[in-house]
DNA sequence: GTGGTAGCATTAAT
DNA sequence: GATTAATGCTACCA
């Protein structure tokens, strides 16, 4: 069995990515990071994940007992999509999603994927103190995230790349996992198929209580990513991928 | 043999 | 033509 990124030595200590969007002033990134002196007692261990096309920085957040506390709030403040919204259409057929899916963010958003458009409810506030917390440390803000809950290892996520034309492109895509770790496999959009271009080895994470992944530009483009089925996994997980969508597109 | 997983095929609308 | 946030099937491995 190959051996998944994450358990390997982690050679990076770096507090955060490296790379940066520069959007505010040096004085009041200064001010930033030192208030983040304060609110981190132990410096973040950042992981990075590379290979051609793909840029993804990887890093425990929150300690145990906040996770825990997160993932408790969460259930009990999230509603998820029911119905028709707890569908998608994939090579023509309707299929009900296998797992729970919620779309939260900043008044009046909308976000659009595989024929399924959804009307972002109002930030919890559980979902708005990691949000804060996301941006405290990445230096990024967001005004969308999507929920998934995963109820065991049946629920799972297929192969998938996350290109929709709404989002800001350079913008990473932050994944905050909490509850039962999960499996989460890239795969090169030249390697997939019998007849693939290229060969070319998936990286495989395992995604703990507490982390965060950042899907840097240009991984998107390139990479799939799933959550396949784990049947040895028998509690629940939920994720949280916070993203920024743009607004006023030119019609 | 058995259970779990990886990888390919599918399918018809956009 | 290219793409596809889904499942189903088969081959492989422990």
């Amino acid at each position: 069995m190959e051996k998944f990124v994450n358990k390997l030595s982690c050679t990076n200590n770096a507090r955060r990515p490296q790379k940066r969007i520069k959007l505010e002033s040096d004085e009041r990134m200064k001010q930033r990071e030192d208030n983040e002196e304060d609110e981190f007692s132990h410096p973040v261990p950042w992981q990075k994940i590379e290979s051609e096309g793909l840029d993804c920085d990887y890093a425990l957040l929150l300690s145990k007992e906040e996770a825990d506390h997160m993932f408790k709030q969460l259930e009990e403040e999230v509603v998820y999509s029911t119905g028709e919204e707890a569908k998608v259409r994939v090579f023509g057929k309707v299929h009900s999603i296998p797992r729970q899916q919620a779309a939260y963010g900043d008044a009046g958003l909308t976000y659009t994927y595989s024929g399924v458009t959804r009307l972002a409810c109002l930030w919890t506030p559980t979902l708005e103190q990691i949000g804060d917390v996301v941006t405290k440390t990445t230096g990024q803000t967001f005004n969308f995230v999507l929920v998934n809950r995963y109820k065991d290892g049946q629920d799972h996520m297929g192969e998938h790349r996350d290109d929709e034309k709404e989002l800001d492109p350079l913008c990473p895509i932050a994944s905050v996992s909490l509850g039962a770790a999960r499996d989460f496999i890239f795969r090169h959009r030249d390697a997939r198929g019998k007849r693939s271009r290229r060969q070319m080895d998936p990286v495989k994470l395992e995604l703990a209580h507490g982390s965060l992944l950042l899907m840097n530009s240009p991984t998107n483009a390139f990479w799939y990513h799933s959550l396949p089925v784990r049947k040895k996994v028998s509690l629940p997980r939920i994720n949280l991928t916070f993203r920024r969508i743009l607004l006023d597109r030119k019609k």
